[in-house]
DNA sequence: ATGCCTCGAGTTCA
DNA sequence: CTCGAGGCAT
C-alpha cells in the first residue's frame, strides 16, 4: 500500500468518527447525510483494494455481513443489577432514610447523581486497550446474550475509546434505545413496504437488537448512553458516579445530557418533577428517573440487597393514561352468569394499542368510580396490556350526565340479576336457561384446552344455540351433516345473506365436513379434561386435573358427596359444595349420560389414588362432614369408639355422650344427625370411602424424578411453547405454578421474561434458562 | 383469626 | 395481567 493511500485511509476514518461522534454523542451533526455517505462509500472501496489494512474498529466494521445462528452466552462478571423501584415520594424518603442509616458518617443531605431512566434495553460492552471486544444484552442479569456484531452496528456506540486514561479493560453499562423520531420513521417505512410496525420505540430496539442477522440491525437507527461501568482493570477513575459518567464522556460515550447531581429527597423530588414537566420534549421515552447515590466509596458500603443494591432505586412514573370519551356501558355476561360493564370508548391511542373497550369491572368499582355515559375518562393499560378506565374527568362532565343505573334484570334472557352480600361479582340467576350462558358453556367445552373441538369458533356456537340446534353441549354429539349444512342455510336466510352459489355451498359442505371431523376427534378425550369441560364453578384445568389423578374415574367422580371431594388437596367447602351440587342436578347427570352414549370415551381412568387412604380415614372423614363443633381433635377421639360410619348413623344423644364427647359436641352432633340427608350423606359418604379404599391398589406408583416440586414459567421459549414445556414437566411429576413464591422450586425464564423473572430473583429463587432447562428434560434427576 | 399463596374467571387487541 | 375468593399454614 502507498503511503498517500494509508494516510487518506487513516484521515477518512477519523473523519467518519468525528461525524459519528458529533451525531450520535454530540447530537450536533456537522455534515448532511449525503457527504457523510460519500465519506463511507470512499472508504469502503479503498479498504476493498487493500483488505490487509481493515482493522475492527473501522467504521465500515459496523455493518456485520452474515446472519448468526443464534447468539452466544456471556457471563457477566460483575452482574448487571435490577433496581428497586419507588412509585411514591413517601418510597424515596425511605430509601433515603435507609441509606442515612447505614452512613452513619454522613453529615448533612446525601448527593445523589439522578438521570432518566430510558425505555430500552440494557447492555454490557467491553473495552479492551479501548477497543470494543464485546458486547451483551443485560440477560438475567448473571448471564446475557452475546450481541457483538449487532451492537458493532449502532452508530452510538464507539468502536475505539478516544482521550487519556482508558483502562486496560473497562465494561461499560448503558442503555440502548431508539429515538421517537427514529421510530416514527421506521414504522413509516414499514408501513409503506407493508411490513409490520412496532408498537413503541422500545419494542423496536429490542426487535433490532435481537436481530440474527446484523444488516437488518444496521438500517435501524439505534442510540445509546452509558449509565456506568462493570468490570475495569488497570485503571485510575474519579470517586463520585457524576465524575465517572463525565469520564465516560470524555472517552467517546454518549451519556444523557439530562443528568443532574441533586443532594437529599427533596432534590430527587424536584428533579422527577421537571424532568416530568420535560418529558413530553424529550426525544426518547422514558418510564422514571433513577437516583444513585453520587460518592462511589459510599455505593460500595452501602451494598446489596439480594440482587439490588441499596444505593440506587428508580422512581417510577405512573403508567401512561390518555383521555378519550365514554360513547356507552354495555354488560356482558360470563360463562357463570358473571356481569360485567364495559366501557364503550371513542377509539384512543394508548400504550402502543388503540383502545375502543374497557372494563369496569363490577357494579361496586363503577359506582366507586362514578363512570357516566358521556363522561371524558382517563384510561391505561394495566401492567402494560388489559385497558382499564382509571378515573373520571370531573370538569368535563357534560350537564346532565345521569348516574349509570345498574340492570336489576339479565339483557340476554331477563332473569333477575343477584349479588351475594359480600360478593362484589352480580350474577344472571337464568343458569343454563341463558342463551348467554348456554353460548359460553358451550364455547368453554369446545375451547382448546377443554375438549379441544377444531372448526367450532364463537360464531357457529351463537348460531348453532340461537336457532335452536344444541342446547346442551351433548347436542354437539348427534348433529349430522345435514343438520349443520340445515343451521348454515337458515343463519345465512336470517342474517340476509346473497343466495348461494355453486361454489358457496361447496365451501360450506367442506365447513361442516370439517367441523363435524373436530367433533369426533374430540370424543376421545381425558378425565381431567372432560371434567374442566363441564363448566362446573370453581372447577378449573388444576381442580379437575386433582380431581381425576385422586379419584380415578368418572363414576367416582360424578357420585362423590362433599365431604369425600374435601378430602383432596386443594378442596375446601366452597368447592366441594360447588362439585356435589353440579352432580346432584339431574340435568346434568343426564348430559353425562348423553355423552357417553354419544361416543365420548375417557382413555385415562384408573383406580383412585393409592395416597388418598391416609385422608380417608374415619377419623378425617368425620371431620370432613362439617358439623359444627366437631373439630379435629374431637373426630379423632370419635373415631377410636366407632367401627364405622353407618354406626355413627343410628346413634342419639345418649349413645354420643357415651363416647366421652362434651356435652355440645355431643348435642351438636346429635342435632345435625336428626336431619335425614345428613344421615343419608353420612352413608353415602361412607359407602363410597370403603368402596375407594378397596379399589385402592396397593403397590405404590414409583416416585416420579419431579414429584412434588414447583415450577414456574416465564417469558417465551424459542424451542417449544408454553404449553409444551408445560405438559412436559408435569410428565416428570411436577406441579406447574402460575406465579413465583417462596414455594417455587424453580422458574424457567423464556425470552423478554417479566416481573416473574423479578421476582424470582428477589426470592433468590432457582431460575433455569432455555439451556439449562433443554438440559433438565434431557436429563431429568433421579429420585 | 390472619396473612400468604394459588386458582378461577374475566379481560383486550392484533 | 389482575382481581377476588378459596385453601391452608401459622
Amino acid at each position: 500500500m502507498s503511503d498517500p493511500d494509508f494516510e487518506r485511509l487513516q484521515a477518512l476514518r477519523d473523519e467518519i468518527r468525528q461525524h459519528d461522534h458529533r451525531y450520535y454523542v454530540l447530537d450536533a451533526p456537522s455534515v448532511p447525510d449525503a457527504e457523510y455517505d460519500r465519506l463511507m462509500r470512499e472508504l469502503r472501496a479503498l479498504e476493498a483494494e487493500h483488505p490487509d489494512r481493515v482493522t475492527p474498529d473501522s467504521p465500515t466494521q459496523r455493518v456485520g455481513g452474515k446472519a448468526l445462528e443464534g447468539f452466544a452466552e456471556v457471563h457477566h462478571a460483575l452482574p448487571m443489577l435490577s433496581l428497586d423501584n419507588a412509585f411514591e415520594d413517601l418510597d424515596v424518603f425511605d430509601f433515603d432514610r435507609r441509606a442515612h442509616e447505614r452512613l452513619a458518617d454522613a453529615a448533612g443531605p446525601i448527593a445523589y447523581s439522578a438521570e432518566p431512566k430510558l425505555d430500552g434495553l440494557a447492555i454490557s460492552l467491553r473495552y479492551e486497550d479501548g477497543v470494543l471486544v464485546r458486547g451483551a444484552t443485560r440477560g438475567d442479569g448473571t448471564t446475557g446474550e452475546e450481541v457483538t456484531a449487532n451492537l458493532r452496528t449502532v452508530a452510538a456506540i464507539p468502536l475505539r475509546l478516544r482521550g487519556a486514561g482508558v483502562p486496560r479493560v473497562l465494561e461499560v453499562r448503558g442503555e440502548v434505545f431508539m429515538r421517537k423520531a427514529d421510530f416514527e420513521r421506521l414504522n413509516a417505512r414499514a408501513l409503506e413496504a407493508g411490513d409490520r410496525t412496532f408498537a413503541n420505540p422500545r419494542n423496536a430496539a429490542a426487535g433490532s437488537l435481537r436481530q440474527l442477522d446484523p444488516a437488518v440491525t444496521a438500517q435501524r437507527r439505534l442510540s445509546f448512553y452509558a449509565y456506568g461501568i462493570g468490570e475495569v482493570e488497570d485503571g485510575a477513575l474519579p470517586d463520585t458516579h457524576t465524575g465517572l459518567i463525565g469520564r465516560l464522556g470524555d472517552w467517546g460515550l454518549p451519556v444523557c445530557p439530562e443528568r443532574a447531581r441533586v443532594e437529599g429527597p427533596e432534590g430527587c423530588l424536584g428533579y422527577y418533577r421537571r424532568i416530568d414537566a420535560v418529558r413530553p420534549g424529550l426525544p426518547y421515552d422514558i418510564d422514571g428517573v433513577v437516583y444513585k447515590v453520587d460518592r462511589l466509596a459510599w455505593q460500595t458500603r452501602l451494598g446489596f440487597v439480594s440482587r439490588a443494591p441499596r444505593w440506587a432505586i428508580a422512581h417510577k412514573y405512573p403508567a401512561q393514561e390518555a383521555l378519550t370519551v365514554v360513547e356507552a356501558i354495555d354488560v356482558q355476561v360470563g360463562r357463570t352468569g358473571a356481569i360485567t360493564p364495559v366501557a364503550r370508548l371513542a377509539p384512543v391511542f394508548v400504550g402502543g394499542v388503540t383502545v375502543t373497550n374497557a372494563t369496569l369491572h363490577n357494579f361496586i368499582e363503577l359506582a366507586r368510580k362514578d363512570v357516566r355515559v358521556g363522561d371524558t375518562v382517563s384510561v391505561r393499560r394495566a401492567g402494560d396490556v388489559i385497558p382499564e378506565v382509571v378515573g373520571v374527568v370531573a370538569e368535563r362532565r357534560p350537564a346532565g350526565a345521569e348516574p349509570w343505573v345498574p340492570p336489576t334484570h339479565c339483557p340476554v334472557c331477563g332473569s333477575h340479576i343477584e349479588r351475594p352480600e359480600d360478593e362484589a361479582i352480580a350474577r344472571c340467576s337464568g343458569g343454563l336457561t341463558c342463551p348467554a350462558q348456554r353460548k359460553e358453556a358451550i364455547r368453554h367445552f369446545a375451547a382448546r384446552r377443554a375438549m379441544d373441538i377444531e372448526g367450532l369458533g364463537e360464531r357457529y356456537v351463537d348460531n348453532l344455540v340461537e336457532l335452536g340446534y344444541v342446547d346442551s353441549v351433548a347436542d354437539l354429539y348427534h348433529l349430522g351433516l345435514d343438520d349443520f349444512l340445515e343451521m348454515k342455510r337458515r343463519a345465512d336466510e336470517r342474517d340476509g345473506v346473497t343466495p348461494e352459489t355453486v361454489k358457496a355451498g361447496k365451501i360450506a359442505t367442506q365447513w361442516a365436513g370439517n367441523l363435524l371431523a373436530g367433533i369426533g376427534a374430540s370424543r376421545d378425550t381425558t378425565l381431567a379434561r372432560l371434567l374442566f369441560a363441564l363448566g362446573i364453578r370453581h372447577v378449573g384445568e388444576s381442580t379437575a386435573r386433582t380431581l381425576a389423578d385422586w379419584l380415578g374415574s368418572l363414576a367416582v367422580v360424578r357420585r362423590a358427596p362433599a365431604p369425600v371431594l374435601r378430602a383432596l388437596p386443594d378442596v375446601g367447602g366452597a368447592v366441594a359444595a360447588s362439585i356435589a351440587e353440579f352432580f346432584a342436578q339431574p340435568g346434568n347427570q343426564a348430559v353425562i349420560d348423553r355423552l357417553l352414549e354419544r361416543g365420548v370415551r375417557i382413555t385415562d381412568q384408573h383406580p383412585p389414588a393409592p395416597k388418598l387412604a391416609e385422608r380417608l380415614g374415619l377419623a378425617e372423614l368425620l371431620a370432613l362432614l362439617a358439623v359444627p363443633k366437631l373439630t379435629e381433635l374431637r373426630s379423632r377421639q370419635l373415631a377410636e369408639r366407632l367401627a364405622s360410619l353407618d354406626e355413627l348413623a343410628g346413634m342419639g344423644l345418649e349413645a354420643l355422650r357415651a363416647t366421652g364427647l362434651p356435652e355440645e359436641v355431643a348435642a351438636s352432633l346429635a342435632a345435625w344427625l336428626e336431619a335425614d340427608e345428613h344421615r343419608a350423606l353420612l352413608q353415602r359418604a361412607d359407602a363410597l370411602r370403603v368402596e375407594l379404599l378397596a379399589a385402592m391398589p396397593h403397590a405404590a406408583a414409583a416416585e416420579a424424578p419431579l414429584a412434588g416440586r414447583t415450577v414456574v414459567l416465564t417469558g417465551t421459549l424459542s424451542g417449544m411453547t408454553r404449553e409444551t414445556a408445560k405438559a412436559r414437566l408435569e410428565a416428570l411429576g411436577a406441579r406447574v405454578a402460575g406465579s413465583v413464591s417462596t414455594k417455587t422450586d424453580f422458574v424457567v425464564a423464556g425470552a423478554d421474561a417479566g416481573s416473574k423473572l423479578a421476582k424470582a430473583r428477589e426470592l433468590g429463587v432457582t431460575v433455569l434458562d432455555e439451556d439449562a432447562f433443554a438440559a433438565l428434560l434431557a436429563e431429568p434427576p433421579r429420585g
